[in-house]
RNA sequence: GUCCCAGUAGCUCAGCGGACAGAGCGGCUGCCUUCUAAGCAGCGGGUCGUGGGUUCGAACCCCACCUGGGACGCCA
């Protein structure tokens, strides 16, 4: 049970105390709404209650705080209750209690920030996704750390995790894709008069890719008939384009459970079924030689085609199947997509899609994650493919590595869109708050391991010996991890775990800076054992935090 | 024209119904005989885009407008 949870209970019991006592009026006791106050004057926790309850109870706010008060159950791991102007009932922690946690931290071990929020309910988180036919660029590389984050937090906070990313190895794009290709590969074999179709794929990599293909097999394809060598040709062409995003995401840490093909939907007649679910619940109809969706009827802005007049399905159409797939077939609880911010205006129709499905819209949560600009210097360089100029996920990396890549992406909210600052994450200082988190995992580890040098056990250590305020503050710190791990599963947004992490860091280098850990004096020994457990807590908690984050906690520096 | 996102310190961004609006970078001052100064402490810096409204209370909710970006295809 999370301490702010047991607060809460101990508020709650009080509001019910104090009616029954006559302190207060009756009236139904709402949401305890516990906040955690920026001032620490104000305790460890807050609550506005009495602002709320004033009219309802016809009292004064200050008045109903004041009546709580006696009410609140004191002991641990309360140390204080009080009420504050104009009508804030603050909680301060105990001491005690707090010390006591640096043992359950270290008992804890790498579980430490788990909660069971999720309940082992199941969840999909969808991300990247992007079209086999170039390679990952720092576009979707946010969505890509974005996403594999949130799944870490969620697997962290108790819910059953499956992580994938849907291929779209169909549908028209990849058609030219494959033409694209056979250009290329012919091209490589000296047919310069095999040209890139109109609207097809001029990158370099397919100029690279065409000359691999040439000489892994010769010009075999160049005898076959058209059509069959196109798809051939193509299919291989489209692996070698996964492997080279597979490889790509795996620099940055970024892995799936689960590769779905879009094709599969096909084969197996999901396709098919989602698009007769949807006629037969009445939602379609044909108009001028296509299949359409009738969404505005449902609510949304238009109609959308789901079967073009030439017969091909449209990749909305597939789209339903898939996310038919994933709430019928697989029956997740949830599912998570995250989509850049050029699919933005799809996300209603899918919704409505949904709900013309019988499938709770709700169970469907699609983040946006907006556009990243490229900052070096006063220069901009737009990050995105279509404008032709595509940076590469590769080249980020090459360029600034993927701690610090990971730690730029996450640092934002999904939805700003955000500057990328390449001098800042290169710069090998402190000014890089990359650098100056993983600083504090390596001061710690080097504190321990020299401790270890020395042969110091502290597995005796007394943690109520840590009194100093730079102490107890690095305990308070450390004690909000599971906090954000609930908090990060219910909003989605994993921004707020780089901050907790520089805000660790602070208060591990505050630590640092006021007190000594390790002394060669026989009467300071209980202390520092004391302190060698704290130090060994806070380097589990800041190691689970970077884990989540998809970050390396160096042992050096 | 319609829809979505953003507009908070010189810059990049947190905060999104509560107690004096925060961090990092940049600027200025101090602090290394002792566990890594990739650190710590301090100073300076803001009509929270504008105008209304709701509320005991608004950066946060509602309405209108302004600015920037994105989306509006039988592309994905």
């Amino acid at each position: 049970m999370l301490i702010r949870e047991v607060i809460t209970q101990r508020i709650a019991d009080a509001i019910t105390a104090a009616q029954q006592q006559g302190a207060l009026p009756a009236f139904d006791v709402p949401d305890v709404a516990l906040d955690r106050p920026q001032d620490p004057e104000h305790g460890d926790f807050a609550s506005s209650l009495p602002l709320r309850l004033a009219k309802q109870a016809r009292m004064a706010p200050l008045a109903i705080a004041e009546a709580l008060v006696p009410h609140v159950a004191a002991g641990d791991p309360i140390d204080r209750v009080w009420a504050a102007p104009p009508g804030f009932l603050n909680v301060a922690l105990s001491p005690a209690w707090l010390q006591r946690q640096v043992d359950d931290v270290l008992a804890q071990g790498e579980a430490f920030g788990n909660t069971s929020t999720g309940k082992g309910r199941s969840v999909q988180v969808e991300f990247v996704s992007v079209n086999p036919t170039g390679p990952v660029h720092v576009g979707h590389a946010r969505g890509a750390v974005l996403g594999s984050t949130l799944a870490n937090t969620l697997a962290a906070a108790g819910f059953d995790v499956t992580r994938e990313y849907y291929v779209n190895d169909a549908g028209t794009q990849m058609e030219i894709f494959y033409a694209s290709v056979f250009a290329r590969y012919a091209q490589a074999l000296g047919r310069a008069d095999e040209q890139i179709p109109e609207d097809g794929y001029r990158g370099d990599y397919l100029v690279v890719l065409g000359k691999e293909l040439a000489a892994e097999h010769g010009d075999r394809f160049l005898s076959m008939e058209r059509k069959q060598a196109v798809a051939e040709l193509g299919a291989a062409g489209l692996e070698r384009m996964l492997d080279g995003i597979r490889t790509d995401l795996a620099r940055i840490g970024v892995e799936f459970d689960v590769w779905f093909r879009e094709r599969s939907l096909f084969e197996s007649g999901q396709y098919d079924a989602a698009i007769a679910e949807l006629e037969g619940r009445g939602a379609t109809v044909q108009r001028d030689g296509a299949l359409w969706f009738t969404s505005a009827a449902l609510g949304d802005d238009k109609d959308n085609v789901l079967v073009r007049s030439t017969g091909q399905p449209t990749y909305f159409a597939s789209d339903i199947a898939y996310h038919r797939n994933k709430f019928e077939e697989r029956s997740f609880d949830r599912v998570i997509d995250i989509w850049g911010a050029d699919h933005q205006g799809h996300v209603t129709r899918m919704k409505t899609a949904m709900r013309a499905l019988g499938i709770d819209p709700e169970r469907l949560h699609i983040i946006i994650s907006q556009l990243v600009t490229l900052r070096q210097g006063g220069d901009r360089v737009r990050a995105s493919k279509r404008t032709g100029q595509i940076v590469t996920l590769s080249d980020l990396v090459d360029e600034v590595g993927a701690d610090a890549c990971r730690y730029f992406f996450l640092a934002r909210a999904a939805e700003s869109q955000m500057d990328f600052d390449l001098e800042l994450a290169k710069k090998e200082s402190g000014d890089n708050p990359v650098y100056y988190v993983q600083y504090a995992h390596a001061r710690i580890a080097g504190i321990l391991r020299q401790a270890k040098e020395r042969s110091v056990r502290w597995d005796d250590g007394d943690p109520s010996l840590l009194v100093d305020d730079a102490e107890l503050a690095l305990i308070r710190k450390m004690l909000l991890l599971p906090e954000h791990v609930e908090s990060i599963a219910m909003t989605l947004a994993p921004h707020a775990l780089p901050h907790y992490a520089a805000e660790l860091a602070t208060a591990f280098h505050w630590f640092y800076d006021r007190c000594r850990v390790l002394s060669a004096e026989p009467a300071e020994a209980p202390l520092m054992k004391a302190r060698l457990k704290l130090v060994e807590a806070a380097k589990t908690v800041l190691a689970r935090t970077l884990g989540l984050m998809g970050m390396s906690a160096p042992e050096t520096m």
